[in-house]
DNA sequence: TCGAACAGTTGTGACTATACAACAGTTGTA
DNA sequence: TACAACTGTTGTATAGTCACAACTGTTCGA
């Protein structure tokens, strides 16, 4: 395993410590199994085709529309016919839809204690590298 | 939102994008379910009491002792009575249950393509910052 | 020694997550 | 135009997650 290799399997570690609590005050906050959380946070920039809002969560194309239905039940997705493609329809975020993804993002996430001591060479650093990831 | 937050926040976000593949080969690789997987890899550290591992699951106690039967039953753990308090009962890895172990931790967990790609220098300054975290 | 608190277990039930098969409408092409 | 491929939906089935209530046995202090 190359030095990369190693540090990423770190950090996964650091970050993965903290997502149980971060998932759990997610779901008390907005009441929603954690699946339609995680479909609605894939919608923020923009309408996804059905087809394409599967793929991204890794689940089959029933399985979307049981949480498409589901999130526009509750009001917070609306589906509307693709421009071109007939057998389309893209999912958009509703304005309550963008209302709860606002909630979700605003759920309290704390880095562990030692984050917010880091020296701001250090911190800038991080934060060089995480934007480099994120292109 | 401090920087530190926000720059935490990205990083989570470039971690978070990679764990749906990660935790789909863990589970093909494994063919156990992925709440038994979380289980196992709290015990690395040594024997826990079915209630610290319930606490550390976030989960209650009966559905602490649900997994450990289900991994008691797969001849990975190993329920052994508590030295000095009759009421607990301590978790072990088995030897089957710590080779499972390995073959999770095992699992390819590539960084993303520009991880690789760090100087040396900002890795240093990562794999500082983590192991700064982690402590 | 009696009773409250603790640790674990069993049983029940609800909800979530997913997969698969079968089907209908749409599209594009041979 | 007919047929294959694509998109989405419905229905069915199964497995996993998780909480709650009720129970047994253990411990410890009043």
């Amino acid at each position: 395993m190359s030095r990369a290799d190693a540090v990423w399997k770190a950090l996964v570690q650091v970050v993965w410590e903290t997502r149980d609590d971060w998932r759990q005050r997610v779901i008390a906050e907005t009441k929603l199994p954690f699946g339609r959380v995680r479909a609605l946070r894939r919608l923020v920039d923009g309408p996804l085709a059905l087809r394409d809002l599967a793929q991204s969560m890794s689940v089959d194309a029933p399985a979307a529309t049981v949480t498409v239905n589901d999130l526009e039940g509750r009001g917070l997705v609306q589906r509307t016919p693709h421009p071109t493609n007939g057998r389309m329809k893209l999912v958009a975020l509703t304005a309550a839809g963008k209302r709860m993804v606002a909630r979700i993002e605003a759920v309290p996430d704390a880095p562990p204690p030692g984050f917010a001591a880091l020296s701001a060479a250090d911190l800038a650093v991080v934060q060089r590298v995480v934007e480099a990831l994120d292109a």
